[in-house]
DNA sequence: CCTTTCACTTTCCATTTTGGAAAGTTATAG
DNA sequence: CTATAACTTTCCAAAATGGAAAGTGAAAGG
């Protein structure tokens, strides 16, 4: 039933991290950790992860003279969360209509 | 948008188990050992994990002259996971809107 | 009775994960 | 040339996971 799930994506904060990708096509390192919440160094090895993993891209980039960084799904990591998103949904289904008959 | 997220229900193994519990009153110690598959020692960790948030209950008793251990859901841990599914489907909803565009 | 065996539970260990603080790095700004 | 912004890495500590192996309690066999 979990074969699906993917251990890089599980974690709370990367399932944050990978929803909001999904909605967006960039966003910037800052925004996440407003979003996440983590302190910079733990969302920095977030990103190391997936990024090790394949599933973002990291671009950095100078905007107004600072230095930011961009973050993107690659296209394996959005069909690697597309598919994990599909476990949960397909656990989601399995668990809604027990419950509803409680 | 994760604060809904339980971490006591959010590890895979634990998903798995409370989703059978959503299913049906009761299961035995060895149907989730064989549907989690992972070792005694481990499913007793999650199960004790389980029982201590109060989650589930578990219920020793004799069959066929060898005891055994049936798990079922309490009232409050069938809610908690209740609101993990919500929280997990909003995910899926707002996840798959996205990526179905893609 | 005493030893096995079953069905877990606990302990022992090792590995991995997660998190923050603080130090380090790099590219401007002044 | 120093300060600062925006990360990244290192340093720790705590918690989570997992299996192997030892421990426990009840019942079955001899």
């Amino acid at each position: 039933m979990t074969d699906r799930f993917d251990p890089v994506l599980h974690p709370p904060a990367r399932l944050q991290i990978a929803t909001v990708l999904a909605n967006v096509d960039t966003v910037e390192f800052s925004r996440l950790r407003e979003i996440t919440g983590v302190s910079d160094s733990v969302l920095s090895k977030h990103l190391s992860a997936l990024s090790e993993a394949g599933y973002i891209a990291l671009k950095k980039a100078a905007l107004d003279g600072r230095q930011r960084t961009w973050v993107s799904f690659t296209r394996p990591g959005r069909k690697a969360f597309a598919a994990h998103v599909g476990a949960l949904n397909a656990l989601v289904r399995h668990a809604e209509q027990a419950i509803s008959g409680q």
